[in-house]
DNA sequence: CCGATCTCTAAGCATATGCTTAGCACGTTG
DNA sequence: CAACGTGCTAAGCATATGCTTAGAGATCGG
């Protein structure tokens, strides 16, 4: 059995259902068999010509749906942001308090960042190949993450909720340990997404609650 | 002014005195080059043609001190990681009680990710390309770092000085923020290298100590 | 049933890539 | 000074790569 034909692990299969919610037919076949490919070997490692056998299809279909190799990086890449930032973002909208919202702002972008790990960490890493003006949305993105976090701490420090002497130190430390749960985490592990979520929620809050 | 002779930045630097200490003349020079260049484009982005520019020499040259770009790589990433794990064990060596093993190894472990961010990041972004035989050097240091950890959490479990209910998901946590560090650091940060050091060590040790 | 359209493949083009070969300059040694 | 070894370059080889072209098969409206 061909290497592109195996049945797919639990962790591949997440990357198969993203997509599946997110384009049709071929074109989502492409972008499940460029994710994983990406993933794989690499942005300049993961060839068209493999791209197009992961996704069970000739080289020259692959460009019948997307203009360039680049042009697939940068929708998986936009996509990708997009639902990590509201992964992280929205749940927070269903709290008025800083800590609720931090609260279920962190379970969900922990849980997410290891149940889609490897969607999370080819973005993470592969970003850095591709900057420019084609890639403005993505830090945009970005930017809205860091910038919603910052707002929150320091909402939390003017309620009086939150002890954070340096809040741009506490932003960068909260979201370092979130994202990086993607290079770590996998499928086997013995305690689920949500588990993750959950314990790393507790972790951001006993670093900001006043004691 | 050709890409590739222009001034360094503080963070290339960091990788010049790196292998200024280990390796003499081109090899040096070489392997200055290739880290670079993995770290700018990743390991199948970065060309011989591309490493032989940022060298100095052409591309054949390149050839005579390594066997391969894959040999380059693996002695990139064999004295990297073992500078890495020394970075984390030796500076343990000088306490007895866990708290302060503790604190030295983060302090010295956080600080040589800020201050080696590139070279740390480039083995941590492209290690996942070389698996098999030829790295299970790699790997060996990887464990061992891992072990370590988790033995010296286990000791002050059992000394009493910590209360770490669960010692595997405390070593995955410690050693996923303090290798994040090479993701987001860069030398224009507003904390030196061993500020953040000393900020990690504060926050592992609040992790683990009875309070 | 015919033509139009949409999706795909086989083959190919130009260039980039990892690595090799042949040979040159230069310092050292007999 | 000649012979040699060392560290390098220019040029080249075989293959891989991103992408294009020409055309085949299937589907659908008229």
């Amino acid at each position: 059995m061909p290497e592109h034909e195996r049945p797919r692990l639990a962790s591949e299969r997440r990357v198969e259902d993203f997509w599946s919610d997110r384009a049709h037919g071929a074109a989502g076949r492409i972008l499940t068999g460029a994710t994983l490919a990406f993933a794989d070997l690499g942005y300049h490692g993961a060839s068209t010509r493999e791209i197009a056998a992961r996704s069970g299809m000739s080289p020259a279909a692959v460009y019948i749906h997307f203009e360039s190799k680049e042009d697939l990086f940068l929708r998986i890449a936009t996509e990708g942001h997009r639902a990590s930032t509201a992964a992280f973002i929205d749940p927070a909208g269903l709290a008025t308090d800083p800590s609720t919202k931090l609260r279920l702002a962190i379970t969900s972008f922990a849980a997410w960042n290891a149940d889609m790990h490897i969607l999370s960490r080819m973005i993470e890493y592969e970003m850095r190949l591709h900057g420019g003006e084609r890639f403005s949305d993505v830090a945009r993105l970005r930017r809205g993450v860091e910038q919603f976090l910052r707002s929150l701490l320091e909402e939390g420090v003017s309620t009086g909720a939150f002890d954070v002497p340096d809040p741009e130190g506490m932003k960068i430390l909260i979201l370092s340990f979130c994202i990086d749960v993607a290079r770590w985490y996998h499928h086997d592990f013995r305690r689920s997404p949500t588990a993750i979520g959950v314990q790393y929620a507790d972790l951001a809050l006993s670093l900001v609650l006043k004691h």
